[in-house]
DNA sequence: TGTACATCAGTGAACGCGCGTTCACTGATGTAC
DNA sequence: TGTACATCAGTGAACGCGCGTTCACTGATGTAC
């Protein structure tokens, strides 16, 4: 009869990067010890190093796994809005608005933005931490830009723009609202800026 | 005669602040070392100690400065747009074109926002520090709220908008730039993205 | 079915270094009389 | 004008602690024959 509430052997290294998730999040990963994550954990020292081969093992880990998250989630948001509409302006619309939703349905603190947090530290990582965060961020560029050029062509924007700039817009707009959501304590603040990012793509395309 | 280029006695204070800006601005506050600071500085530990009574201090003044130069170049910047029109529409407009122009003028690398890198590792610092950042943040939402209040009476929006959120946007949206400028180390992002804000203000308030 | 070996998932103790901080002291400049 | 004292702007040495890292070792599970 083992307690099957007692850490299992074996999952540690889940559960290393789940506290550390968290941890990095709210404080940064330069104030995340390791002491920290191994306490929460209830492992030594040596058994980290067993998982992690250095603390920028770790980092890597940890972007690796929310960039994967990340691309899922946002995937399943902007493929319900197109199944709810055919119109790429509609459906990315209504995508805009589940997103703006989820973010605002999201449990007690923001989860903040990983690449971010990174950024504001980027002198503490190796390369290839900090070329994980370009690539998640490109890949939000490019999400952004296919939707929105296909909403150009089928709906000339009133004003000429920057298709490009405006599909890195998205990705501003959220971690800026993060940011800010985190300085005034405040979790409406970063669905309220989708919404607006929302409002400029329709009262641009809209007919 | 003395050596005008040395380090003249009693400015080690102001010498430390820049330095000290810089580097947070680079690599955030937790990595900048005062080993650092004071060998860029020419001057010992003890003689930090002398200025600062601790590393928070620091933080602190370099707040306030901080805080002091930008508003004083916003208030500029947009006293310069109502100068050139009577409207507040487009004094407004004016306004973020130059704000668009000073960002894309500015030298090397960007300045990087100050307040964002501290919000990304807060729990370093003393509930001062973190005030400081927030009344430094409100100050631009009052900014931009009373013009765009005064914009909205003159021209009803075209869509109903919450301007709270709408004056946070600007916030939100220069944090983010500044950090997607930083991802890509590319220096137009940041301008761009104020470009973005400004069409928005105009499509939704334009007559 | 039992034994031998390999691998997995760690333990425990020690180390060294950088960091922020303290404290007693000092040489140059300013001020009072 | 000279002397006494105070303040300003530091110096120099030491400390302690937390942090990331290393290394030799270990008990449980898995695999081969």
């Amino acid at each position: 009869m083992t307690d099957v509430t007692a850490p299992k052997r074996g999952d540690a290294r889940d559960r290393l990067l789940d506290l550390a998730e968290r941890l990095v999040l709210d404080k940064g990963f330069g104030a995340t010890s390791i002491d920290e994550l191994i306490a929460g954990v209830g492992i030594t020292k040596s058994g980290f190093f067993y998982h992690f081969r250095d603390k920028n093992a770790l980092a890597r880990a940890l972007i690796e796994r929310y960039i994967a998250n990340d691309a899922a989630i946002l995937d399943a948001i902007f493929a319900r809005g197109d199944e709810l509409s055919d119109d790429p302006l509609h459906g990315f619309l209504i995508g805009l608005k589940l997103f703006a939703e989820m973010l605002a349905d999201l449990p007690e603190t923001h989860p903040g933005c990983l690449a971010a947090s990174f950024v504001y530290q980027e002198h503490l990582f190796s390369r290839d931490v900090q070329d994980l965060t370009r690539i998640a961020t490109r890949r939000w560029r490019e999400r952004f830009g296919a939707r929105l050029r296909a909403i150009a062509e089928r709906y000339p924007p009133k004003t000429p723009v920057d298709l490009e700039a405006l599909a890195d817009m998205a990705s501003a707009i959220v971690d800026g609202g993060i940011t800010l959501g985190k300085m005034y304590r405040d979790l409406a603040i970063l669905p309220g800026q989708v919404l607006h990012f929302r409002n400029y793509v329709k009262l641009l395309f809209e007919p």
